[in-house]
DNA sequence: GCCAACGTTGGC
DNA sequence: GCCAACGTTGGC
């Protein structure tokens, strides 16, 4: 079992409405970046735990914990003609870009801000700090512990 | 809104 | 394969 961290824009799609989805379970879809899809593709499996990472808002910092539910498959959204992330080199039978299901665990009382985790020297080396753009990232076992203990 | 950092595209 | 130009991410 791996960990990971997930980002989102909570206001397209937040943990708020992870929580309001039906079994509190929702696809996690649009990622186009290749490392972020190498992941999912590659490295993400049932049962491994998610941060959920609120980006681009009031609150930026870590809202909660998810479990992914359903490994890779290809993202529908590549193929809609209509979808602003449709893909015209992507075909049902070479897919690009994949996505996995997850379900809500646990939406923490608050969101554990970026700035507190930036603070933590022991979280130094979290990808999330070093490398700030990455939507789909690995979290070590030690950064999972610590970074809980800072709810 | 600014802007740094990083990713992608495409000519050569 | 190089690299300039351009696009995107995302904190602040």
């Amino acid at each position: 079992m791996q960990y990971w961290l997930f980002k989102t824009e909570p206001d397209v799609f937040g943990i708020d409405d992870l929580a309001r989805a039906p079994d509190q379970t929702a696809r996690w879809d649009e990622i186009r970046n290749y490392q972020a899809r190498n992941f999912l593709r590659d490295e993400v499996r049932v049962g491994d735990q998610v941060f959920i990472y609120h980006s681009s808002c009031k609150q930026v910092g870590i809202a909660g914990v998810a479990e992914v539910v359903r490994g890779a498959y290809p993202d529908p959204s590549q193929f809609e003609p209509s979808h602003a992330l449709f893909d015209v080199k992507a075909a049902p039978g070479s897919p690009r870009w994949f996505c996995v299901d997850i379900r809500l665990r646990e939406c923490f009382s608050q969101v554990i801000p970026l700035r507190q985790i930036k603070a933590t020297a022991a979280l130094a080396d979290m990808t999330l700090v070093r490398q700030g753009r990455l939507s789909v990232q690995p979290v070590s076992a030690a950064q999972w512990q610590l970074v809980l203990k800072l709810r």
